[in-house]
DNA sequence: TGCCGGATCCTG
DNA sequence: AGGATCCGGCAA
């Protein structure tokens, strides 16, 4: 048991030197930030629990003129927090069953946003509730609920923020392509504002072509 | 006030 | 392939 007590420090002292990234970082278009996301460290506190995961896939939602963007119908009670200071957390409901965690951008008042959609476990850590593939898997893995809608990413003693990617973690080779589930968005359907880390097996489908585990059902390799 | 359509996921 | 399940946005 002492071998546990002393795990236990280890992680409450690292998770202690996890700070949130700052106001700064968020302050630009989604664009930019999203691709700088994967790699950093979601970190969400609950009670005397810190769970942590690596971002491994993120979308861009650029604007009022993005149509794949909430934004796209202007300023509403519910688009309002992406209008608002860039850094705070933008929570809502998808097909009343998942909520959706993104995080609000800039530059300025633009509404902004990064949807967060995918984590892989980070050895040492907790391990997560639940396999964190998928924006609504993500969200039930990290207990993160309508709740949290508007709340400070940037506030240190906020139960959810994000951390640097950390200087001894392996830097991410990002893969671009178009946004899951924006069909109807038209021409914007097609645009290449989705990251994710090709050599992550947490990446949500469809994966790219030649990444870790992107063989899909039951395909098998050619001869 | 009512209706429609989702930035999804899981099962059959 | 389809259902769950609910909220925001828009039309009436």
């Amino acid at each position: 048991m002492l071998q546990r007590d002393g795990l236990r420090d280890w992680r409450r002292r690292q998770s202690r030197l996890l700070r949130p990234l700052p106001r700064s970082f968020y302050d630009r278009n989604a664009r930019q930030v999203a691709p700088d996301l994967v790699g950093c460290l979601l970190v969400r506190r609950e009670g005397k629990k810190t769970r942590v995961g690596r971002i491994v896939e993120t979308e861009a939602y650029i604007g009022e003129h993005d149509l794949a963007c909430h934004a796209r119908a202007g300023r509403t009670a519910r688009t309002e927090v992406m209008y608002g200071e860039p850094g705070h957390a933008y929570v809502y409901l998808i097909y009343g069953v998942h909520p959706m965690l993104n995080a609000v951008c800039g530059p300025g008042s633009a509404a902004n946003a990064v949807l967060i959609r995918a984590a892989e476990p980070v050895p040492g850590e907790l391990p997560l509730l639940h396999s964190a593939t998928g924006p609504g898997n993500l969200c039930k893995a990290f207990d993160i609920g309508l709740a949290m809608n508007r709340d400070d990413l940037c506030d240190p003693g906020a139960a959810l923020f994000i951390a640097p990617r950390p200087a001894e973690g392996r830097k991410p080779r990002l893969w671009r392509g178009p946004r899951v589930g924006v069909d109807y968005s038209g021409e914007w359907a097609s645009r290449k504002l989705r990251f994710l880390d090709r050599d992550s097996a947490h990446v949500s489908r469809p994966r790219p072509p030649q990444s870790r585990m992107s063989e899909g059902r039951g395909s098998v390799p050619r001869r």
